[in-house]
DNA sequence: CTGAAAGCGCTTACAG
DNA sequence: CTGAAAGCGCTTACAG
């Protein structure tokens, strides 16, 4: 049977509240009784209950976070991160992926509500629909840190996608490119085609719509989406020498797409991906991309968190950004641009 | 405020039994009484307390799942399959990962222990120090389902890992190649490397000892692995038509470290991974794999799981095996060249 | 069908 | 320094 208090009391033969005290380490115990004690939690392997604990204490030390999909090295290395740091801290985390599902989003802000969760990290892009539970909870008082800047209430800890996608279309021009196709889709992409208009309109060259491609569906094959998009480009006719994808799975289907169409990779089109995803050094070409720095994200996002744990009376959302790293390799490596394209010399 | 059982009773006119029962949906409650206190709980937006909950039902409906890297594509699509398999039953995951350190696996168990957790899966190798948990748990009647068949007394759902080895292994004679190495690591590869044998052995093909690299060391950087692995093999003048990886990432490592050195893959010598994870198929050379059967291993993990905490008095620990499934693509498939790759766009 | 009361395993004032 | 007792928010016999 569990072992409990009340065993560890007797056979320490001292009342329970001294087995808390020493459990707790709170109270001062006579040395000799506390020896007598520990050793009774020992030899019974005894573990205080976290329920009862809970009950009392209005505090379960459990975590949750809510990310869109596990199976993306990105989110599961930022969970990874986050989980280490809170457990180092005594917490325990509970990860509850949603698929961009709204029901699956609903239900697992009742799972958090349920288990009393201390805090909770919103890494999905919440719905119409869901985003209500963000405030209940903030009224309810549930602490909650954002990794998307959407929700200006909320704390938020995010990287600077706007200045990685800057970054990144800078460099394309930098090496000569004037003809950059965007491959992008919904809402978490946005801040990354921001950076990408920018950096164009900085060198002021015109936009062409015809060469960006975006969707509001929800992508789930990033890698096929890539693929598409750049069928779709080449079907359309669309004049391009580089191409920015809002993530380095995209970028992978891309270029696996331009080779099949004879397009050599970065000879003839550069492309250009983002998160560098392990992968990214590993593909053929291997790939260039804008580094997340995802281990000082996590952790900022369990001190955030915890920081409104202890003190929950922030008056004001914090907004804290880390900037992005732009890694070069060979898909988009310093060749030498053509100056066959003289065309281009004209804008 | 936290809204509680009694705010609930209070708004309802009720007492606190009849709102349990009605959150129960156990014993019988007259419809008007029941309408009433549903509309009670609608407007408070009420949701029973888990923890006092857990303390009187003896069950937290908390599972603790054990793995070892959560950045691996294979873990974190098992992870997933048996999160929501498990929510839809009304139970909560707790994910850890213990990047192979015996230290951070005793820590696990300490939670998975002070969390009352209702049943344990573990996906992780356990290390002598650790494995001893898993008997103290079945002591204490906590269900355990193992992903790898290593502990003989306890339930376990798993892959016919030599089954699939031997089927790749078999492929790469068929296509005549009879200079096969392989590539493994610890004891996770184990069983694929029997498989490998058994192939050769049932060929009546002497074993090149020579050309079999594994080591016991914990290996983190599956495709560093690889790649360093040709990099021996081709030094020390290793004879092979062909390379058994493990995993794929060793065979995407591999492959980058034999196209390096001026192999080409397939035509100079073919490459077999193992898992098939998605960039197994974007990979260029795409990669023939072997296929895990993840959703129904999930599946069946966590059917086996709750079977177990039901019906705690099973006697003898079921093993239950899942095929594997052969995936040819490029990187040895029969494939002879199309020169089709020649139409030239025009940018 | 419904309520009063005991009890789950802890923590923490309150006394001593 | 230590113990008796109240109480955390529920569920569930036990009465009615």
């Amino acid at each position: 049977m569990k072992v409990t208090i009340k065993d560890v009391a007797r056979e320490a033969n001292v009342s329970i509240a001294t087995v808390s005290r020493v459990i707790n380490g709170k109270d001062r115990v006579k040395k000799e009784t506390r020896l007598k004690i520990e050793k009774a939690i020992k030899k019974l392997n005894f573990r205080p209950d976290q329920a009862a604990r809970t009950m009392i204490m209005k505090e379960t030390k459990t975590i949750g976070l809510m990310i869109p999909v596990l199976t993306n090295e990105y989110w599961a290395g930022l969970s990874e991160v986050i989980q280490d740091t809170l457990g180092e801290k005594g917490y325990t985390l509970i990860i509850g992926s949603d698929n961009m599902n709204p029901d699956k989003q609903e239900a697992l802000f009742n799972v958090f509500q349920e288990r009393k969760v201390d805090g909770i990290i919103v890494g999905s892009v919440l719905s119409d629909k869901t985003v209500k539970h963000v405030d209940d909870l903030k009224q309810e008082g549930t602490p909650i840190v954002s990794l998307y800047p959407f929700y200006s209430n909320v704390n938020c800890v995010t990287g600077d996608h706007v200045q990685g996608a800057m970054d990144a279309v800078q460099h394309l021009l930098q090496l000569g490119h004037r003809k950059i196709a965007y491959i992008g889709a919904a809402s978490t992409s946005d801040y990354r085609e921001m950076g990408y208009r920018n950096a164009l309109m900085m060198s002021s060259i015109k936009m062409d719509e015809s060469i960006i491609i975006k969707t509001n569906d929800m992508v789930r094959k990033f890698s096929h989406y890539g693929y598409e998009s750049i069928n779709k480009l080449i079907e359309s006719k669309g004049e391009f020498t580089a191409v920015f994808c809002a993530n380095d799975l995209m970028a992978i289907g891309a270029i696996k797409a331009l080779k099949e169409a004879g397009i050599k990779v970065p000879e003839d089109v550069a492309v250009v991906g983002f998160d560098d995803i392990s992968m990214a050094g590993l593909y053929q070409p291997s790939l260039t991309t804008v580094q997340q720095p995802i281990k000082e994200m996590g952790k900022a996002t369990v001190d955030m968190l915890l920081e409104l744990i202890l003190h929950k009376d922030e008056p004001i959302a914090k907004k804290v950004t880390f900037p992005m790293k732009l890694i070069v390799r060979e898909s988009c490596g310093a060749k030498k641009f053509m100056p066959s394209d003289n065309k281009q010399l004209s804008l």
